[in-house]
This record gives C-alpha cells, sequence and structure tokens, in this order.
DNA sequence: TATGAATGAGCCTTCATTCAT
DNA sequence: AATGAATGAAGGCTCATTCAT
C-alpha cells in the first residue's frame, strides 16, 4: 500500500508482478476513495469500484480479500499520507520545538484540507472496519501523531509550554485540526484556510506558552 | 419525545392515544439508537429494531416513515437533550460570562459522557440523512450552541475574553467537548471526565482570557 | 347488494339493521369501485377503501369477508345496473325485434359509456376473483345478456335477421358494446357516443339483415 | 427476443454472449408469461418467475430492470409475434383487399388461439404497465393493426367496401378476433377455431361488402 | 356496532461473493 | 491474470387480516 520507491528499475519477474500488484491496488484504492467519500462506505458497490477502477470485479477480490478490507486499505491509506508528510514539514521547521509544533499543525491542517473528505471517512465509517481493523487504524493514528507529541514533549522539557498535559495537548491539536474538515461547511465562508490555522495556532499556544517567552513568538500568538 | 411523567392524570380518550404515540415512539427510539450506537446505522435491520422494541416491524412503520426517519429521530433526541440542559446549567452559574461558558462546557461534557456513543451517532451516520434531515441536524446543532455562543459573545462585550472570534471560539468548546467521545477510548483510562472538563476548561479559557483578569478566576485556570 | 326497495317504512328493529348493513355496504362497494377503478384492485388498500368510506378498516370486515369479496360486489353491482337497466330501455321501444335490439345495444353502450372504467373493472380483475366469483360473475353476465339474447332470437324466428348464430350474434354485440370503453382512448377523439351507436348498430344490422326488409329499417342502416 | 436457430455458426465472444443474452431473456420471459398468464401479475412473485425459469432471482435483475418491465416483454412479445405472422399471412393471400382482410382476419384469430391467455395478458395488467410502457404497447398495437388497416383502405378505395369508416371497421376486426380469447370459456363448446372465423369474417364483410361484388366473394360470405 | 393498533408473512430488490471460462 | 455471469441471503417496506377495547 506504499509507492514503489522507483528502485527496482531493473525488473526481474517478479519485479513486474510485485509492480503489477502495486499499481492494481492503487487503482482500487483510489477508486474506492473517491466513491465512498462522496456516497459513503455502504452505499459504494463492488460493481461502481470496479467501474471507476476500469477492471471487473473479480479482480478486486484478488487483491483484496473483501469489501471492508478496500475500506481499511483507503483510510489507510489517508493516514500513511499523514505519517510520511508531517514528518517532512516539521523538519523544514528547524529545531525550536515551538515552530515545530506549529509546522505540524499547518501540515496536518493542510493535509486535511486536501483530503477533506477523505479525512471523513476515517471517522465515519471507522466503525465498519472489524476488530482487527479497528487496531490497525488506531495504532496507525497514533504513529501518525508521534511526531507533535514529541515536540510538544520537547516544549514541556524546555519549559516553552507550561501546565500542559502532553497527550491531551496533543490530542488537541489533532482534533482542532480535524475540525476544519467537520465543521467545513460552516467554516469555509468565514475563513481561509490560512487564516483558520493561524487563529487555532495562536489559540493553543496561548493557552500554554511560557509568559515569559510570549514576545519571541510574538507572530505565532497575534493574528 | 419525551416520557410521560407517570402521573395519573385523568386522560381523555385523545390524551390515552397521544400518550401510547409518546411512549411507542420513545420505545423504538430508543432500541434503535442501542443498536445502531453499538452497529452502526447500515447493519441494523429493522427487524432486529422491532425485536429489540418488542414489537412488530409493521409497527414501527405507523410511527416512522422509514428507517432513516429513525435514525433521524435518534440524532434529533440527542440533539434535543443538549437543548434542553444546556441552559438549565448555565443559568444555576450565575451571570458571570466566564463562568458561564464553564457551567455549559461541563454541562457540555456530562451529556455526552452520559450518552457517549449516541452523541457519535450523530457524526458517524449524519451523511446517511437526506438533505431535509440534514439541515433539521444542523439547525438543533447550532440552536445548541447558542447558549455558549452568546455568553461567549458577553464574555467579549465585557472584555473578560480578548482577541477571539466568538464563532470559532464557541466551536472549539463543543469540539473540545466532543472529543470526549470521539476519543474516550484513548482517554478513559488516563483521565476522569471530571479532570479533562477541568484541563479543558483551563486550556480554552488560559488561551484568550484577558490577563488582567487572570486572578479573577484563578479556580478555573489551574489544575 | 340490491338497494332497498322503500317498501320498509315502518321498520322493526331487523329493519333498523337490515338499513343499516344495507347502506354500509353500499358505502364500502361505492368507494371500493371508485378506487380500484381508478388504480387497480391490487394497488387498492383496504386502508384506502376504509377512509373513502369514512369507516374503519375492521368495520368494512363486518360486511365483507374480505379484499376479494369486496372485488366481486363491485364487479357484481356494475353488472347488475346493465341487468336493471337494459330491459327498461328495451321494453320501451316497443315489440319490433329490430328495434329492441337496437334499443338494447344503445342502453348497452350508454351504460358503459356512463360506467366507462368500471367496465373495465370486471375485464381486467376478473381473473382476481377465486372460481366461485368468477362462476358467479360468469352467470350473471349472460343473465345481463339475455333480453338482448331473446331479441335477437325473435328477430331471427320472425325472419327478420337471417343467416345469424343467435348466440354469436348477441356477443357480437356485447362486445362492440364493450369496445367503446376498451378503446375509449382511441374513439373518443374520432366520435361521439352516439356516433359509435349509430355506426356500430348499422354495422351490426346490415350484415345480417333480410334484404327485404332493408327498407323498413332504413333508419337504422344508414349513418 | 428471437431464438438462436442452432445452427452452429462460428460466434465470435461477443456472438456467443449475445446468444446467451438471447437465451435468458427468452426464458424469463417464458417462465412469466406462463405464470402471469395462469395467476396474474400481481400473484406471480420474482421467485417464483426464477424457480420457474430455473436460475436466480438476482440474474433475472440482469436482463430485466424490474418486475413491470418483464410484464412489459411478454406484452410486447406477444404484439410482436403479430406484427412479424400478419404481414406474412396477408402477403400470401394475394393483391385482392378483400382477401387480405380475410387472410389478416384468420391470422389474428390463429396467433390468439396460440397464445390464447398470453393475450389476455395485454389486456389484464396493461394498466399496470407504466406510462412509458403503456405507450409503448399501444404503439406496438398500432403497428400490429396497421396492415389490416390499409388493405381496409385499399377496399374501400376499389369500392369494395361501403360505408365504412376505415379506422372503425378495422378495430371491429380486431375486437373479434380477440373476443375469441375473451370469451373462449364460452365458445369453445359451440364452435371450433375455424368455423368461428368463418362465421365472424362473414359476418364483418356482409356488413360492409359493396353488393354488386357479393356474388364475387361468394365463398367469404356464406357459411 | 365500531375502532384502529398490532401482527407478520411476503414482496421486490440489492449486492457481496464465488467460480467457470 | 482477468472476466462477468450467477448465486442467494438479507434488507426495507406493505398490507390483508385480527382482536382487544
Amino acid at each position: 500500500m506504499t509507492i514503489s520507491d522507483g528502485s527496482d528499475v531493473e525488473l526481474g519477474p517478479d519485479g513486474v508482478q510485485a509492480a503489477r500488484t502495486e499499481w492494481r491496488m492503487h487503482q482500487i484504492l483510489a477508486a474506492a476513495a473517491k466513491l465512498m467519500v462522496r456516497d459513503g462506505f455502504h452505499r459504494v458497490s463492488m460493481q461502481s469500484i470496479a467501474d471507476e477502477a476500469q477492471m471487473s470485479v473479480g479482480l478486486i477480490y484478488r487483491y483484496f480479500a473483501g469489501k471492508q478490507e478496500i475500506l481499511l486499505g483507503v483510510i489507510v491509506d489517508v493516514l500513511n499520507s499523514f505519517a510520511d508528510r508531517i514528518p517532512q514539514s516539521m523538519q523544514t521547521a528547524g529545531d525550536d520545538p515551538i515552530h515545530r509544533i506549529a509546522a505540524g499543525f499547518r501540515a496536518y491542517c493542510e493535509i486535511i484540507d486536501e483530503n477533506r473528505e477523505a479525512a471523513l471517512l476515517a471517522y465515519r465509517d471507522g466503525k465498519t472496519l472489524d476488530r482487527s481493523g479497528r487496531e490497525q487504524t488506531m495504532n496507525l493514528e497514533f504513529k501518525t501523531s508521534q511526531p507533535l507529541r514529541e515536540a510538544v514533549t520537547d516544549a514541556v522539557a524546555q519549559g516553552l509550554l507550561v501546565d500542559v498535559d502532553v497527550d491531551l495537548f496533543t490530542y488537541n491539536l489533532l482534533i482542532l485540526a480535524q475540525m476544519w474538515s467537520l465543521k467545513y461547511w460552516h467554516f469555509k465562508s468565514r475563513f481561509s484556510l490560512d487564516e483558520y490555522i493561524k487563529r487555532q495556532s495562536a489559540f493553543v499556544l496561548r493557552s500554554s506558552i511560557d509568559p515569559h517567552r510570549r514576545r519571541k513568538y510574538q507572530d505565532l500568538l497575534t493574528l
């Protein structure tokens, strides 16, 4: 479910097969994501996924054990794109934990904005997954939040954030990012994505930043 | 959709009928809520609702036009209990806007805790509703948040909260309350409901309260 | 299923009851006829009949054993109105068999025109009846045609019609009358009822009337 | 809706598929016709059609959009067999319009006799079709009658039939043919099909044929 | 007599899944 | 590897009929 890294330019017979498998799975997941996101898991039929992916129903079953597994794949794909891109964005923010937090939050919001409806899928249809699927999802979600959590931990350790429960603070960041998709219908006419990010960053940081460092992060704290 | 208070009022024939109707609708919604919350809207069959409600399928259709209408009923019921109880709680908090906000937030969290899974239903299966149902839900949701929104408005007007967008601040309150149900599986082992409320209240208020009034609300701002 | 003849002005307790029964049955049949004729037997629910008849479903079952029995009643009612009115019309036509036939045919067409759709019901939903109902219907239908059949018999006996099979000729008369309802959608824009009757009478009579008597019935044979 | 002639033509893959489709549709329509004709449209369940056709319910829906469409298919099939065979029969009758009319009428009666009950279906359950189905049926019915109508037109033009409304005369022919199925229960013990045809042909033609040509068509006019 | 709440069998339809080709 | 025909269980919903009041 990860995209080929391009290293296998010289493909043996197995490599060819692996590449095709990968491509097929990508086709299926892309089709399923599009449809499920638009119509909801239960309203999407295997046939419609097959049509969208331009293959036959039967073939889908060569790559996924069933409809649920496809849902899992779609959700995992979205979560993976968080897991991939957030660390990247945070890296470019440098070493300062507060700046890292702000960058992570921004990246989170931006990815959500790009996958606004796909992001909803995980929440909306998560219950449809079986136990194992739900666990996998939860783990990935946790992994996704790890970089942010670490930055928060650092910030606390360096005394930049005070009176903060790391875990709760992290989840607050995540939920406020997700709110952009959850309440998009309401906010879209009031804020641009950028305004939203700015305001919410300020909201979160002002609540817990060490008063003595406020000046240093002035630009993050004011609108 | 409120239950008869059981007092033996002398009921006319119409009253008896109305009471039965009310009772039947309650039975159906209670059964449906229980099952849908546990299994998700699409996994619950009309037959299973009928079984749970101890009546026949046919009878359900005397009270609800279809399965969707039942979902709407369940969601509306939850939202109504917000609309009923939050103003009550805020009233007992007195006139101070900050105290009113804190009381409203607490009430919100408590009701969510009581209807933890039912609350999820509104988010999870809201998309299943048709346009009219979605509008009804959204309106109720807005109405629910009105008292909080007004208190925030007052607080801003009185200079108690600064640099705040009323609408966004209100939604932040709501989403942080809802997070208790959304991430309950994660938080339950870390916080009691009361701790959660305390911490989140402090988190929210600290971010925007006028620095000069911090002392006055000391008890709300520290853990 | 026949209407009270008014003789029981002084009603004993039984008479009162009989009158009510009659009235109720009339209400039900009238309602059912209206609806079944409009929508077809299977599309009409007992509830809708009850609504139309302004009584409860339960009450209908006091007067009819079931839905089928109502259909039978409706059909029988229509057939009875043929059986009642055709002899009347033929009587006023005097003694001449040809004139009686023409009068009977006219009456038949006119009644059908008045009950255009009800007439269809017998044909359309006749198959729905059980064996006993079908027999009853067929017998009544036969009885309906008796006066015409007798007039045809007379006409043949008097040499007015030649080379005619009485039974077939009679049925030809009936079917050509019924055709007014069967193909009404086609004919309505081409003929008035009166034109239709005139043309079809001429058509039928010309085919079999004794050439020597043609002059006598000139007005019936030309358009 | 025509059956493959069984010749082992080399079929491309598309041909095989088309043949199967044709065969399946035939199976379904044959089963449906049999059952609907016997029990009436509304008493036949999709399951019973599937059983009779020896396939699963689901498969039926690959070939027909719903139950109504099957009814339409059955009716259309019957009407098509009229549209196919009547012109054939009339062609073999030569150029004389009167002979063509007689041949067309005979063919009509014979096809009705072969599909006696299926023919009833069109009349009995026609109302069940939706607007589009009814229009399609009516158009086909009209098309079916076109050859007869043209022959009648010719006969009138050539002065063979006099004082005749072409349209009405044509419908009279049709209804008298259909009467064979409508009143079969009555006629079967009185006439053979052939007798019926002879008598009705004579009946119809005698009514309108030009007296000067009677001798020429003597064999058609006498029994 | 009259009501209409209640029942539950049965209907049409959909769709995930399988399997012969 | 790939197809899509075929299956059949399950679902939402209707409605004739019954029965307690």
